[in-house]
DNA sequence: ACAAACCCTATAGATTTAGTAGATTAATAA
DNA sequence: TTATTAATCTACTAAATCTATAGGGTTTGT
């Protein structure tokens, strides 16, 4: 299941780059728009900040903003950062690898078989997936 | 994230496919092949004969085994007993469908179209895998 | 009698989803 | 220059839920 924080983040995003400029907006502003609670949404957008898709602007008129172009942000970039990784078992995952201590041999395991292939699918769908798709629909 | 629950039932029920005959195999011989928690296993064989996947017989000689062959067990139905809704979201889900609280209008919502999308896609692979599949390899 | 599934309860730990309180920074008005 | 206000930032807390077991007793079939 998709966390809340994942949600969230991604509407926060959409909303961010459906803006016409790419001036500062305020969290206040984006929690009321997309009904996220005010405080959660905070966090959200810090992490985005911290991981180099967001900026932000502190003071009057201040607020978030998108660091590049809608186009340039992958939601492979999108998702890992507020979801972790994008396979169902670590022992499958580019970036988050770990073995699994209950299975002595991986090629012979039958859910890493099949977690492999449902990793395949899922990130040709978000590597083929910039935020600016998110925005036109 | 797969939770261990249905990762474990996996592996039981290719455990169970990849027997010669389909006699029933005690729960505790399972356990230890496949270095499963043998009270958590028992759960997890339970709900799966709940499901109609597995059938048991008592007492001397008793044990799992499976309803169907493999070849007619698709994994869609396993993931779906075992993990629950396919879907990353409740309002794309086929079989669990839930509306969004917070989301006016579905057809709007960025997230909806995206998980759309990773819900086919991880559907396919499901849809096209049978347990007959995971047991040879 | 024994061996196995069955069933019920509890629980420690982790994760999720927030809420609360206050500090810091920056623009603006007096 | 100073005061005010609007905003982000930081840290702590907390409720709720989920996960992965563990324990113990019951029932049923051989």
């Amino acid at each position: 299941m998709l966390s809340k924080k994942t949600k969230y983040g991604i509407k926060a995003l959409t909303f961010l780059g459906r803006q016409e400029d790419n001036n500062p907006v305020a969290i206040a502003s984006i929690s009321k728009s997309e009904n996220i609670s005010l405080k959660f949404l905070e966090s959200i957008l810090l992490t985005l900040r911290k991981n180099g898709i967001l900026a932000s602007k502190k003071g009057k008129g201040g607020g978030y903003y998108l660091l590049k172009l809608p186009s340039e942000i992958p939601m492979t970039d999108v998702m890992r950062i507020l979801e972790g990784p994008i396979s169902m078992v670590p022992c499958v995952s580019l970036n988050f690898y770990e073995k699994c201590d209950d299975c002595p041999d991986e090629n012979a395991c039958a859910v890493h078989n099949l977690m492999m292939q449902v990793r395949d699918n899922t990130l040709d769908v978000f590597r083929n997936t910039s935020l600016a798709d998110l925005c036109n629909c």
